[in-house]
RNA sequence: GCACUCGUAGCUCAAUUGAAUAGAGCAUCUGACUACGGAUCAGAAGGUUCGGGGUUUGAAUCCCUGCGAGUGCACCA
């Protein structure tokens, strides 16, 4: 049920009868606060085939809508907007449907698949803040789409290749001592990025020796041994060196241990992963097929090319000239893998940093080339950095804020706000810890999804876990007072039924703003997966907990002598808390029923 | 240098994709607790939407231009 359509298809069908002519693209909107009425009509559009003034126009609509419509009561018109009221039976039959689904928000199935790539880090690093910012936005879009009917497979691609690992490998081979992350008891990622580091500063360092001794700068970086060695491991482990893939088999999987401990605690996680290691011949294969039908180009070197400047862009590499695959060619291996997986879905999303997106441009017309018409239908679901307070952070010079970390310091943040509250007396050590991860991670997650992921965006920790504003903490308090309220109304054995709803015929104007904002929420689970954007989301859960406030603020529930009235409410705060979970839901955060 | 993105209250973000007087939160100021969770609510103040042109009934939004910020332009991933 959704009431922005019925009353749509109402206006077409008045129009159709007013003026003799449809109209497909009705511009309906909210209408504004200082104004009567729910719904606004923009009758400019109209005039043309009214051929009447827009206050005429809209005048003629208004009036037809009262009198055959039967859900609209009462119009009023400013200049050629038309605001609408609609009657309170209207109102009253949306709460009603809302209340016998407590999955509101939640469209039926629609038999359509939909792959969606998100996380996809290097592993010779632990995860940082950026990579905070991927993985909520990935796995909220994707249980966006799940609530729009679609049937979901969340993948990530594991950059398992190539000479950054052999980094990690060369360094822990000459200085590890044999340490692993039981015996030094880091994270496996940790470990594994500590030895990344480890190399770096030994490659520097051998290489203003080298430079001391006379060299030139560039022969320094290529003769210092230990970028000798990591080289070497990367031709034996394309050979298949027997003790070169054990070693980074097991590094590899130390990083994987530890990726999964994170991706537990961010609450996240993956139908099916994708190795590189796995699909960059498939890229290749498919880069000589397209060379024989003279889709790409060989050089005289050997070297394979692209050539876009038909399409704006430029020439670019596919296969290097001793024949080995680079980033794009895997990319390509990838996606159609991934097709072959999953024959039935209708397209894909790649979660990637905006610094990608020309490469995914030139992915997208590459696959269009080399036939695939599912290309139309990928979409670089692209995101802007996230910088902090004191200065910008950026992963390459170093100033990266680890993902455990600041999970870390969000629960405890959280925790001496809780108790500096002290409203925890009633519950066991057991349920503090699990409210200290909810609120903590909530007001992260909150945070970094309530602005408009295409934008560069910064996150202050503390501004985060406040409970009062635009933070995942009000919403997740103001929860839990309505589930106050719920459990007072059960204690009272005040049980309310989908038919007592019936008895109640005039709304108080706060219930019919509240009633409005809880019937959009099917709109914005559609507008959310249009725009792959969960600020749509952040931004409604915000407005039910706002909207409800206002509303007990002004209409005392329990002091309602009428019980119709008082059932009526209680049925309408049972929705709204039911809304606020279901949508917070979809941003990957839990709220609690006390806190 | 070329390409792309962005520029909105002191700060962090919105604006249903071209509509009414550009909205929220934080911070500031003023009011409301004998109550069901006041961790709330009501109100005030705060704007030349970076500057300048243009398109039209109408522009923060579209076009041109200047300024400022960011990112991308490897036989790296």
């Amino acid at each position: 049920m959704n009431l922005e359509i019925l009353l749509r298809s109402e206006i077409q069908k008045t129009v159709a009868a007013v003026f003799n002519q449809t109209v497909d693209n009705l511009q309906v909107q909210p209408t504004n606060a200082e104004f009567e009425g729910s719904h606004t009509l923009v009758c400019f559009p109209l005039t043309k085939i009214s051929r009447k003034g827009p206050e005429e126009t809209a005048k003629l609509v208004g009036e037809h809508l009262v009198q055959h419509s039967g859900i609209v009561s009462k119009y009023n018109v400013v200049k050629g907007f038309l605001n609408l009221s609609l009657s309170d039976k209207v109102w009253v039959d949306m709460l009603q449907y809302i209340y016998a689904h407590p999955n509101y928000g939640q469209l039926p199935a629609n038999g359509e698949e939909i792959m969606i790539e998100y996380s996809s880090p290097n592993t010779n690093k632990p995860l940082h803040l950026g990579h905070l910012r991927n993985n909520f936005l990935g796995w909220s879009v994707s249980e966006i789409y799940k609530a729009n009917g679609y049937n979901v497979h969340k993948v990530q691609i594991i950059n398992d290749r190539g000479i950054h690992i052999c980094k990690s490998m060369a360094a822990w081979k000459l200085y590890g001592d044999g340490e692993t992350p039981a015996s030094s008891g880091l994270k496996g990622d940790k470990l594994v990025g500590k030895y990344y580091v480890e190399f770096d500063k030994a490659y520097k360092a051998q290489i203003s020796a080298l430079v001391t001794k006379g060299s030139t700068q560039e022969e320094a970086e290529k003769e210092a041994p230990i970028m000798k060695l990591a080289s070497e491991m990367l031709r034996q482990w394309e050979q298949k060196d027997p003790e070169t893939l054990s070693l980074w088999k097991t590094m590899n999987g130390w990083v994987y241990d530890g990726f999964g401990v994170t991706y537990k605690r961010m609450g996240v996680d993956f139908e099916k992963l994708y190795y590189e290691s796995d699909t960059y011949l498939l890229g290749k294969e498919e880069v000589l097929k397209g060379v024989e039908k003279g889709i790409f180009f060989k050089k005289e070197d050997g070297s394979v090319w692209v050539d876009l400047t038909a399409d704006g862009l430029d020439q670019k590499v596919l296969l290097r000239s001793d024949g080995t695959s680079v980033y794009m060619t895997q990319d390509i291996g990838t996606a159609i893998l991934r097709f072959r997986d999953f024959p039935k879905i209708v397209g894909q999303v790649y979660t990637v940093g905006n610094e990608q997106e020309y490469h995914f441009k030139v992915l997208f017309l590459i696959l269009n080339k080399l036939g695939y018409d599912w290309a139309k239908r990928c979409f670089h679901l692209s995101y802007g950095m996230v910088d902090l307070p004191s200065g910008k952070m950026k992963s390459r010079e170093g100033t990266v804020v680890d993902a455990d970390d600041l999970m870390d310091e969000m629960v405890e943040e959280a925790e001496k706000q809780s108790r500096e509250l002290g409203k925890l007396d009633e519950m066991s050590p057991d349920e503090t810890k699990r409210l200290f991860n909810m609120t903590g991670l909530g007001a992260l997650k909150f945070f970094l999804l309530k602005v408009d992921p295409k934008k560069r965006m910064l996150f202050d920790p503390n501004e985060s876990i406040q409970l009062q504003g635009f933070t995942g903490p009000f919403i997740q308090y103001t929860h839990a007072r309505i589930r106050a309220i719920i459990r007072k109304a059960e204690s009272m054995n005040l049980n309310v039924t989908v038919d007592d709803l019936r008895a109640v015929t005039v709304l108080e104007p706060a219930e019919r703003e509240a009633l409005q904002v809880l019937s959009a929420f099917e709109g914005k689970v559609k507008e959310a997966a249009k725009d792959y954007s969960p600020a749509v989301i952040a931004n409604y859960a915000y407005e039910l907990a706002k909207e409800y406030n206002q509303f007990y603020q002004s209409i005392p529930i329990f002091n309602e002598s009428d019980p119709a009235k008082l059932k009526f409410r209680i049925a309408f705060s049972k929705s709204i808390a039911d809304a606020i979970k279901r949508s917070m839901g979809l941003l990957g955060i839990e709220v609690p029923e006390r806190m």
